[in-house]
DNA sequence: GTAATTTCTTGAAGTACTTCAAGTTTTTTA
DNA sequence: TAAAAAACTTGAAGTACTTCAAGAAATTAC
């Protein structure tokens, strides 16, 4: 069940078995259905998600009450509001389950004591978080120099079997631009 | 000289004088001349580089040949590409300092040697990148929700100090408009 | 302290998108 | 399996920007 979890964890530091053990014990697997909220703009978020399966988004909803969609998770994911956790300040984000989605839950102060427990956790969440954050400047990077019509292609040539799997007015919100476009330009009448 | 550092790694962690005195001999300082570069597109990036003093930022050239700042780095700001550093890719970006700056540097494997030797401060970078992301995240929601002006007005009225402080293309670009167009807003002529 | 360079301004013309509205197709629910 | 809800499509009209070009102002360099 935490076994995609330890995989992924194992690939940045090795744990011994004590150490699984521990680990075993702190965590929790809960199932989120199609659609469910795990994180309201306005609440704190105090809890880290890791997707074993399913996908999940966060998204915030405009002026014009639309819904846009700022990161997506699939399996292997982490997925949480990192403001929201460290300043204790309300989010300013939606977390919701795309899919129904199998996710081990961690809450702020479990994780404080595992990460005094087990040390070599600190590693594995600091390079998760580095290699997140020059994730988002990419993603900036391509928002910023491509058109609408080349991010679409660009996303779809190297994620083909997500576009297929996503609502196709949430990936629109997610490179920038509305659903009416999106359908313009999978047409080819752009 | 490393006290900007030491005092940046205090808020997060509480270090022992023996600790201090290996993190010193592993740091080294170094003064970058306004508009020097100290990271290419196409170089790997291997280096951490802390503001002491200064400003420094990150660009990319686009297919017009004109830079688009991606982030500003300050005073108690650490700045690098993560995705290059991790990976050993080549980078996206140029790094380069927007005025004179005080800096210090620290090379790869020297950290990979001070992580082992001072644990904590995986907890010090761990929380360092985990609020960096979640910075990167808002500064995603604001691209998505406002309009050039807005954003200007937004930036301006959070760090007043900082809009006097670069050029206004620089701003422009990195609030993702044209330079004119920052121009026309400044005027009121939208 | 004058020349050279960099940065900022302005207006006119163009364009890559958005918005709206209505209809169609697909998926979900009971 | 029918009804309801969600997702997608299409065209027409509008707009928030960009691009270009040229001059003015500020800053830097010798």
């Amino acid at each position: 069940m935490y076994k995609a979890l330890f995989r992924h964890i194992e690939k940045i530091v090795t744990l011994e078995p004590c150490e699984i053990e521990i680990l075993e014990s702190c965590l929790n697997v809960s199932t989120i259905k199609k659609k469910e909220l795990v994180l309201q703009e306005g609440q704190i978020c105090n809890i880290l998600y890791f997707i074993i399966e399913g996908c999940m988004r966060q998204y915030i909803i405009n002026d014009k009450g639309i819904e846009q969609t700022l990161q997506f998770g699939i399996e292997n994911w982490w997925i949480t509001d990192y403001l929201s956790y460290h300043n204790d300040i309300p989010s300013h984000f939606y977390i919701q389950a795309v899919e129904k989605s199998e996710v081990i839950t961690i809450e702020k102060s479990t994780l404080e004591t595992l990460l005094i427990q087990i040390p070599k956790l600190e590693r594995y969440f600091r390079i998760v978080a580095q290699k997140s954050f020059g994730a988002a400047q990419m993603r900036i990077k391509f928002l910023f120099t491509m058109s609408a019509e080349e991010r679409y292609h660009h996303f779809n040539g190297l994620h083909p079997e997500f576009v297929q799997r996503v609502p196709q007015y949430m990936l629109a919100s997610y490179l920038d631009f509305s659903a009416e476009f999106m359908s313009k330009i999978r047409a080819g009448k752009i």
